[in-house]
DNA sequence: AGAAAAATCTTTACAGCGTCAAGATGGGGC
DNA sequence: GCCCCATCTTGACGCTGTAAAGATTTTTCT
């Protein structure tokens, strides 16, 4: 019976496709309401019924955005060693390939006001992703500071290339590319201590 | 005698003033051109005259913001020790000291959509700063990989502070959290050849 | 079963936005 | 002194988000 269910169907979850689509071709910046209605196929005040409002329908999405954003470093993890330091190395480039593969769902999750962090959908996922780093870089003897470290340079990395800034990094060829990324990221992680 | 004139005088400056004002309480996503117009009590249509559009003013501010992000990391420089090493640790601190005393027109110039980096004089601008970088880097001994290795870092450490995300980083008393933030920074220079 | 209630979606309306076009105003060049 | 033009204002258009009320369908209750 979750065929047909009501007018539309699962409006709710189509909603969120259409709004995830609509945010990779307009950015978060050019992102309308009424415009991922119509993509629905509903009327443009048929979304304040799932979500209170726009903020509303951008925070469900960061939220699953977070999600599947620890899918990506998953996905990395999966094919890495199974020692504390591969996995760590793992994460970060999944971080970088998520940014890639997302530029503007990324940005609105890190970089944009839009979506409400007060939301304990959204609060609950994020600090998923955040523990998970702060997980590995505690396996491997590292601190506050150093999961900071961590969290800098894959962020920072992972931003600028999202945003085209680090061409010369881009324009190598895939493996090369993972190889430059690992090396920058290695320098930041805990020291090896004995 | 500075009353109501009709024309304004130097309105031009008044709208740049008017914008970063606007900027920094409502952020780059709740910037309004017409709210702008209100803050340097001209009618709504009056910006068009000096920058075309609303893209035309953010870039113009985006520019302006560039040359303040060089003052911002040369007033660290100047307080520092001579050397290559030293000068380099300056700028990634002022690089975040920039981020952190104005969020809304870091996220501007680096995660935002509105400015229009074709133009010649933010693009002018914003190379400066590049340059700059990579500069120093190179005064290191370093290459193309590790400036993107220190511009990664400083840009993260920024990005993430500007938005909150560091707090136990940010509790830190000023000092100390220099100290912090320069023992990151360093991991990912130039590797020293003894 | 039938009626009442709840959930879902549409329609209508309003204020604010960016931008275009046309009118008002005043300073500078002749 | 006169005219021109840069400067600024007014008015209008289509877009936006959201609130309120009506329409339609599903569920629940008796």
């Amino acid at each position: 019976m979750t065929g047909k269910k009501y007018h539309h169907g699962d409006l709710r979850a189509a909603l969120l496709a259409a709004a995830e689509a609509e945010l990779a071709e307009r950015g978060v910046e050019g992102f309308s309401l009424r415009s991922v209605a119509k993509r629905a196929g509903v009327s443009h005040a048929a979304p304040a019924h799932h979500f209170t409002d726009a903020g509303g329908l951008l925070t469900a999405l960061a939220a699953e955005g977070f999600r599947r954003f620890l899918d990506t470093q998953g996905a990395r993890e999966a094919q890495a060693a199974p020692d504390p330091r591969a996995q760590l190395l793992a994460a970060g480039l999944g971080y970088v390939d998520f940014a890639l593969a997302r530029p503007a769902l990324f940005r609105l999750m890190f970089g944009s006001d839009r979506a409400e962090f007060a939301d304990p959908e959204l609060s609950a996922a994020s600090e998923a992703a955040y523990f998970h780093l702060v997980g590995q870089v505690r396996a491997l003897g590292g601190n506050d500071t150093d999961a900071a470290a961590v969290w800098s340079v894959a962020h920072g990395l992972a931003d600028l290339m999202a945003a085209g800034r680090l061409k010369p990094l881009q324009a190598l060829p895939p493996e090369a590319r993972d190889a430059a990324v690992a090396g920058i990221l290695l320098r930041s992680f805990p020291p090896k201590n004995g």
